[in-house]
DNA sequence: TAAAATATTTAGATTAATCTAATTTTAAAG
DNA sequence: CTTTAAAATTAGATTAATCTAAATATTTTA
C-alpha cells in the first residue's frame, strides 16, 4: 500500500464519517457534543481532534461555533460511506447476513484501503445503488443520489406507499421491523391514524399492524 | 462486537502472526532481532511488545532467550493465518485480483473481527483447502494440514512433478513467475541442473526455460 | 440584564506503540 | 579464559487517543 500525505487513522476517519452523518441530518453545522454523544467520546477529546481536522484542511472549525466539513473532508466521508455500504450490501447479498446484523462488521471494513478492492468489490455486485436499510451508495466518483423519501407518519391516510429506507439503522429497530414482517419493498397502505399518540395503524399483506409514532418516522417510503 | 477478554489490539496481532511464521520457517524459539527485522520496528520495541504478550500467556518469554507461542498465542496465530488465507482467495477468485496483489490488502481484512463474517466467507467460497498460493488454510477449529511439498531444487533431473505453492509470497516474485508463464498446477519436468551455479533448466508446456537457484528454491512441488 | 445552566475548551494525566541512546548479557574469536 | 562483537534489554522521549477536573464562553431564564 502506498502511504500518501492523505492517509488518515481509522480514528480520524470515524470523525469525519460521524461529522458527515450529523451534518445529514440536521442540515447545519455539527456541535462537539454532538460528535461527543456519537462517538461515545468526551468532548474534551472531540475539542482535540477538531483541532487537528482543521489542522489537515478536512474541517472548518471556529472554537464555540461548531464544525464542518471542507470539499475535502465531505470528499473523504463520501469515500467511506461508499465502502461501508458497498460491504453491508456484500454481507446481506451474498454472505447470508441479515440486514440488522452487518453495521458493527462494515464499521470494521470500511477502514480497509485499496482503491482497487471496492471498485472490484462494486463491480462484482454489478454497481448496486443502495445498501440493505435503502441508503444510497456513492459512486467511484463520489457522486451520491439523495432519495427523497418521506416518513411513514406524513403520509395521509389511504395513501398506499413503498418501504424504501429506514431512518434508524440500530439492530434493535432493524431486528423489530423483522420481528413484524417489515422489510424492505413491502407495499404499506395508512389505514387509520390515532390523534391521541400520533400512532398509525397500516395495511400490509392483508394484515393490519399498528405502529407508534416513533417508529412511523423512522420508516421511510416513496 | 462484543470485546470479550482476549480483544488484542492489531498491532499485537501482527506480532502473533509474525511469530508464528518465525516459528514455522525455523522450527525453533524465535528471537527479537528475527521479529525485529520481519516487523521493521526496532528491537526494543519488540522487547516490550514481547513482555506485555508474555503477561497475556500468549506466549514463552525469557528474556535473552527468545520466544515461542503458547497453545493460546498459536490459536490466536492460526484464526489470523484463516482470515489472511481466506481473503487472499476470495480476492483472487471472485474479485479478480492477480496472486501478486493480494498480500497487504489480506494483511488489513485479517484484522476485521468477526466469527461469523469469516466462517460464512468460507462457505460462500466452498470451504477452499489453499489459498492462491498453496498454503493450507486453517479450519473453524484451527486444525490445518501441513503440506508435504518439496522445493524444485530437491527434484532430480528427469523427474515431473505439478507446481503446488511458493516458498515466497512477496510481489516481486510472484509477478516473476507470472512473466515467465508459470503459475500454480502448472507441470514440470527436470530437464538439467547446471553444477557451476546450481541453476535448472526445467520444461513446461513444451519450453525449456532456465532458473537461478533461489528461484528453485522458492518453487514448491509434489 | 444578571444569574444560572449548558456547552466548550484548556490543563494535566494515562496508555499503547514507537523511537534513540545507553547498558547489560550472551556468544564468538583469539 | 579474556576480549570483542553481537544481541537484547533498559531508560528516557514522543505522538495519538483517550480521560478527569478546572476554567471559560455562550445561551437561557428569571
Amino acid at each position: 500500500m502506498i502511504f500518501n500525505m492523505e492517509m488518515l487513522s481509522s480514528t480520524e476517519e470515524d470523525y469525519l464519517k460521524t461529522i458527515y452523518n450529523l451534518q445529514q441530518e440536521s442540515q447545519n453545522v455539527v456541535s462537539t457534543n454532538e460528535i461527543s454523544n456519537s462517538l461515545n467520546i468526551k468532548a474534551s477529546t472531540v475539542t482535540d481532534m477538531l483541532k487537528r481536522l482543521s489542522s489537515k484542511k478536512l474541517i472548518k472549525y471556529k472554537p464555540y461555533y461548531g464544525t464542518s466539513l471542507t470539499k475535502k473532508g465531505n470528499d473523504l466521508a463520501l469515500a467511506l460511506v461508499r465502502k461501508h455500504r458497498l460491504w453491508e450490501t456484500f454481507l446481506v447479498e451474498h454472505l447470508g447476513f441479515e440486514w440488522s446484523e452487518v453495521h458493527d462488521i462494515a464499521e470494521q471494513m470500511e477502514h480497509v484501503n485499496s482503491d482497487k478492492l471496492i471498485n472490484n468489490l462494486d463491480k462484482f455486485m454489478g454497481f448496486p445503488k443502495v445498501d440493505p436499510h435503502g441508503d444510497p451508495i456513492p459512486s467511484e466518483k463520489g457522486e451520491i443520489e439523495y432519495s427523497d423519501f418521506k416518513s411513514l407518519c406524513e403520509t395521509p391516510v389511504g395513501n398506499s406507499v413503498s418501504f424504501c429506507g429506514v431512518g434508524d439503522s440500530s439492530s434493535e429497530f432493524l431486528e423489530y421491523l423483522t420481528s413484524i414482517n417489515l422489510t424492505l419493498g413491502k407495499k404499506i397502505t395508512i389505514f387509520e391514524v390515532i390523534d391521541y399518540d400520533e400512532s398509525i395503524r397500516i395495511n400490509t399483506e392483508n394484515e393490519i399492524i399498528t405502529l407508534s409514532k416513533k417508529v412511523g418516522k423512522n420508516i421511510l417510503v416513496k
